[in-house]
Order: structure tokens, then C-alpha cells, then sequence
DNA sequence: GCGGGGTAGTAACTCGCGTTACCTTCAGGC
DNA sequence: GCCTGAAGGTAACGCGAGTTACTACCCCGC
């Protein structure tokens, strides 16, 4: 509207907006010899002098490239798209980090866009759908899905427009390439840290035992035991809510089962907040971490981790470098390469503190 | 690169690429028609019957608008840019939150660029300013800077070129509207509802005295008691790191100053985490939350408070509220609209759980 | 039968930049 | 004296839309 202002004020010309033209007659080249200099191709032919004539009006001008414009002329636009229920449920916000530092460093541009968890990445996909639409709008070169927790999901048709990568879940149908946590692997050095330790007889408190991570978890356990030629008591398993109270209630049954002599001496907690409960179970009944009962948890939840009194030794999702991973793969993909992996599992390292 | 394969196979037309041109052709009619309808436009003359055709042609062959063409050509981006460093550090992730959902039903894009911490918003400012100014490549609207604690900040100069807000975050030269805390209302609600519990002699845990989190929570604190006719005994304000063990620390002190019935019966935490660790320390002396020792805290840092056992009272960072507040404080200034405050005091609720 | 005024729609220009094709100048070789 | 080739550029088109100015048609009243 009102390019030269018919309404009132003759404001000042337009305050955005210096272009390559401004550039090139402040230059006084042509608009061409700007843009090959500023694109920077070596093949074109433009004296050293020239180049600094025009270095020096981009300076003076203080010109900043039209990134849309550019995206439109080159028919490329230096953009992923992340849709993710993190920025909703923060658990994981770590892979957003990790997939904007990455892009960042790969000079890109990392659009995030917000879906509910409440219908995220599930059958009923109203606000996915819509964020999906809505970055391929922006013609992203592609496409990130990032899950708060590890597990399978659907996801929108559009997506199968532009190179696709999936970070903390699962492609239901297999067709896509995801990023997960080795959870098993996870399991089992946690155990393994245990037995390390001395222990033998090692409680396990459990997720819903039939989420990948719990699954992955208590496989990785049973395989460390099966290494020491020991074998996971069933009884010594036992599940809860994946909360404080959870651990606690849990805890509370593992440790008031048996006789001081039977009782387990470690408790593998499958996260940190079930963790935090068992620490309560535990110091009421008067025993000491890790004297009396060495605790591990799972996850790394900076917060409670670092925080607890002793500090939680557990065991990381490496949601960083998940993240970082998710734009490699993606931009490997958006360059023509094959895919590698149909799934690409991630090392949960173990963080030594002082709970064992 | 190669338009028409010179390459090797022929390969499908060109997967992306549905214009306006293409539904024009379909629909029988001329571009400008089609642009009309899709843009809304209800005082161009366009037939009920026309506008159907073209409908259908958009359904038919899955048209995308394109965002950057349409943003170059109508001279307005629909994008905020948000620089922070709270990617890096996500204490205060729901700020994003907030303003991301706000944002999306603004049907605005909000552009977030991570800034490292280290340098971030201070003098020596690398990846701010690199931030700033490719999003200012992205030719945003409006930049919103958002910290993740509450304190005096330098924004780029480039900022300075479209409106600019400051979240969790001040101007140190006053200039940029913000949006911060009212956290000296937030230490008021917390001494009070301990006085409206019937306690007396009230302990402080501090942070750093000179933050503005740490100025602005005790001076409400004292106005609180001054209501009540008491006084903040100086005595009884311990500071110390930000962490459980400062917390730790801090009580240890104050309970151990005091023959029991001298003790104060409640503390206020200035943050969740040092509640976490004033609650080990109540713990160990065989004291009982809330029984013998009330506790409330501050951020309202669900991991913990939501955790703790007892459940920590606390009194909540409204980040999702200033989030949101500062996308509709850009709008504002965007269209046209006069700041109608410098800064915005954001009301701190308090949550109401069970340590007090 | 002619002007006026709405209705329905289009041609053509623009936004800022990438890119291809072409043009000029000058030096050197035969 | 003519041709060739490189150096150093420039004119012009296209990317996918928004937007303005203008045309063509039809109905109505006088």
C-alpha cells in the first residue's frame, strides 16, 4: 500500500530495503557483477578491483541480501523444518539444541514448529497436519519429526514431499529413516555398572513394560545379568507411574518384601524421577545411597540428577547429539545420498556420580 | 541447475512446483483471478461459480502457496524473529512455548535463532549480532530477546531496525519495551500466604542479593511482613549459590542458628532448587514439611516442585504468559500501535501444593 | 440509441535476486 | 591485417506471487 505516501507525512523513502541495484550503482557496476561477487563464483570474471569497489558499497550501504528473494531466484531455501511436541512437553528440548546447533554450523535455517502433544504425531493429527503444511509453505528442504518420548508414530502424508528423518521415534510403516536412543545397550551398562560394583541382587523398577524404552531397558539388564551368569528375578521387577510417586510406591514394595539379609542391594530405576521417589522409599527406612542401596536411574534429567543428595549416577538419552544427527541424515539426504540406515541407534553414556 | 534433463532420465516433471499459473490453466481463467480468491479479496468481482472452479483446481492439483514469493511480492513477511539463549539453556523453555502458540494462532511464524550463553546479550556479543542479522535476512517483522533470567541485557544494534521486545529482560538503556516478572508481587505472595498459615518467624534463603529476582522477591518479602506489622529479621536472610546444595547450605545455617524453639517455622526458598535442598536439610534433622518446618519456593520448576515430597508450594515464573505477552506487544508495535508501556510486570501466581 | 454504472475478469508491472547468453576490449600469433 | 581467446563485464529473462490499471460485457433508464 501507499508507496509514495498520498496519505499524509512524506516519511522517510523506505527504511528497509537496499539492494544489489543500490549496491551497483553506488559501485557503479552493473547488478550482475554484484551478485557474482557477493555469490561468490569463482569462474566469473571480475577484477580484484572491482570486487573491493563493491565490498566497499555493501559496507557503505550497509546491504543485507533479501534471504526470500534468494530462496525464490535459486529455487533453494536453506531451510528444515522441526515439527515437534517438545516445544509443548520440554522433556527432550535437548534435540532442539542439538538439530539448531547442528544447522547452524551447516549454515541453515531450523523452522520449528509447535504440534500438541495431545493428538501429536498420533492417528488424529489436526495442529501436525497443519504445521506440516505450513513449512512445506516455506518450501523447507526437509522435514524433522521429534518425539518427547521414545515410541511409534504416524506421520503426515505431505511429508513424503521432501527428504524426512525421525528423531526419538519411529516410523509405524517402516518407511522412513529414525534416530533413536540404544536404550538397550543403555540397560545394559547400567546393570553392568551395578555388578561392577559388587552388586548381585539388583531390584528394577520399571516403566509400562511395553514402551520400546522399557522394553530396550530391561532386555539391556537381563544381558548384563546373563554375562555374569545371573538371571533377572521376575519379582524383583516391578512396575509403576513414571513419576516420583511412582519410584517411591515401587521402591517401597521391592525393599519391604524381604528380610534385610534377602534385600536387593541396588535398584536400577528406568528414569530419574522414579529415582527421586526411591531416594525417599530409601531414607525413610534409615539406609544410605549408596551404602546401604546403590541407586541408577535413566534419562539424565539434569534437574534431578545433578540435584539429588547424592548425586544420581544414571544413564543419558543423548538427545544432542540425536538432534545433531537428525540434520546430518537430513542433509545428507537433501544431497542426493542413499540413506545408510533404516534406524540409527544413539549411545546412552553412563554418568558416574555418587549413587553407586 | 539442468531445467530440462540434459542428465540422464527423463524424471517426473519436477515433484514440487504447483504456481498459481498451473491452477489458473486449470481452472480457465487468468492468474490474476486466481490470486484474488485465494488472497480474499472481497471487493474484487469474482463469481460465486468462478471462485468454486478454482477452489476445485487448488484441491485438484494440491497447490502450496509459496511463503517467500508471496512474502517478496506483497512486501510483508508474517515472521517474528526470536534470538535467546534459552535453546541453550531451557530453564525458562516455556517463554518459547508461549510465544510460539501465540504466535501460531496470530498465523505468524516465529523464527527462533539460538545464542550461546556464554556471550549472549552481554557486551561481547558474536552469535547474537550473526543471530540478529540473519534474521534480519528473513526480512522478520519484529524481534523478540528473551533471557532466561530475569536481568539487564545489550540487544545488537541492528535491532533497532524493525520493533523490538525484550523478554525475561531489560534494556539497560531503557530504550526497548519489556516484559518481565513482577517478582517483588511474587515475594509478597509467598511471605503471605506463610503469615496467613500463622508463621511468624520466617526464614530467606537468597540468591545472589543484587540479581533483580533476588532485589525484587525480598523486597516484596518485606513489604509482606511490614502489612503484618514485622520486620525481615537480616538475620535470618542467608544467601547462597543457586543450587540444591546452596539450599542445603543456606538451611543448614539458618536451622542450626537456633535453640528449636527460637527456629523459624517456615523458609522461603528464592528458588525451587535450593528448596529441593533446604528439604534435605529438614529431613535430616528429623523435621516434618509442612509440620515443623514450612517451605515455599519460587520458579515453580515443575520437575521439582511437581516432585518433591512433600509437593513443593510455589510461586510460578508466568514464562508461557510473557512468552505470548511479548508476540502481542510485537503485533502491536508492528501495526502501527504506540508502546503503551515501557515494561510489562507479568503477575507471579502462586501454586498452591502441599509444603506449606 | 446512447450514456451510465455495475459485474467479471485480464494484461502488465513489480518485488529482489540468480543465471544464461552475449558483447566489448585488448593482446598475441601468423 | 585478420583471427583467436581471454578478461571483464552487461542485458535480459525467470522465480511465484501481489497489485494496479484497464477492458469487455450487460442491464437500465431516458
Amino acid at each position: 500500500m501507499a508507496k509514495n505516501a498520498s496519505s499524509s507525512k512524506p516519511v522517510a523513502v523506505r527504511q528497509r530495503g537496499v539492494t544489489m541495484s543500490d549496491v551497483a550503482k553506488h559501485a557503479g557496476v552493473s547488478r550482475t557483477a554484484v551478485s557474482f561477487v557477493l555469490s561468490n563464483r569463482e569462474n566469473a570474471s571480475i577484477s580484484e578491483e572491482t570486487r573491493a569497489r563493491i565490498a566497499e558499497a555493501v559496507q557503505a550501504l550497509g546491504y543485507r541480501p533479501n534471504a526470500g528473494a534468494r530462496a525464490l531466484a535459486s529455487q533453494r531455501s536453506d531451510w528444515y523444518g522441526i515439527v515437534t511436541e517438545i516445544v509443548t512437553a520440554p522433556f527432550a528440548v535437548d534435540i532442539i539444541k542439538g538439530a539448531q546447533d547442528q544447522a547452524w554450523l551447516d549454515r541453515r535455517f531450523l523452522l520449528i514448529a509447535p504440534s500438541d502433544q495431545a493428538d501429536a504425531l498420533g492417528p488424529n493429527q489436526g495442529m501436525e497436519d497443519a504445521a506440516t503444511e505450513k513449512l512445506l509453505e516455506q518450501r523447507v528442504e526437509g522435514l524433522l519429526y521429534a518425539a518427547t518420548y521414545h515410541r511409534g508414530v504416524h506421520v503426515p502424508e505431505s511429508a513424503n514431499e521432501v527428504p524426512t528423518v525421525l528423531i526419538n521415534c519411529f516410523d509405524a510403516d517402516g518407511r522412513l529413516p529414525s534416530i533413536v536412543p540404544d536404550e538397550r545397550a543403555g540397560g545394559r551398562v547400567a546393570v553392568e555398572r551395578l555388578l561392577q560394583a559388587g552388586h548381585r541382587r539388583i531390584g528394577v523398577i520399571n516403566l509400562d513394560p511395553d514402551i520400546p524404552a522399557a522394553v530396550g531397558r530391561v532386555a539391556g539388564a537381563r544381558e548384563a545379568l546373563a554375562d555374569a551368569g545371573l538371571e533377572l528375578d521376575p519379582e524383583l521387577v516391578v512396575a509403576g507411574y513414571a513419576t516420583a510417586d511412582g519410584g517411591y510406591d515401587a521402591a517401597c514394595q521391592i525393599l519391604d518384601r524381604y528380610p534385610a539379609k534377602e534385600r536387593p542391594t541396588a535398584l536400577f530405576c528406568l528414569n530419574d524421577r522414579m529415582a527421586m521417589g526411591a531416594y525417599d522409599a530409601i531414607k525413610e527406612r534409615g539406609l544410605a545411597i549408596p551404602g546401604d542401596i546403590a541407586v541408577i536411574g535413566f534419562d539424565n534429567q539434569e534437574l534431578i540428577a545433578a540435584y539429588l543428595r547424592p548425586k544420581l549416577t544414571t544413564v543419558a538419552l543423548p538427545f544432542e547429539k540425536m538432534g545433531a544427527l537428525g540434520v546430518q541424515t537430513l542433509a545428507a539426504l537433501t544431497a542426493g545420498q542413499p540413506i545408510t540406515a533404516d534406524q540409527q541407534l544413539v549411545d546412552c553414556p553412563l554418568l558416574e556420580r555418587s549413587s553407586v
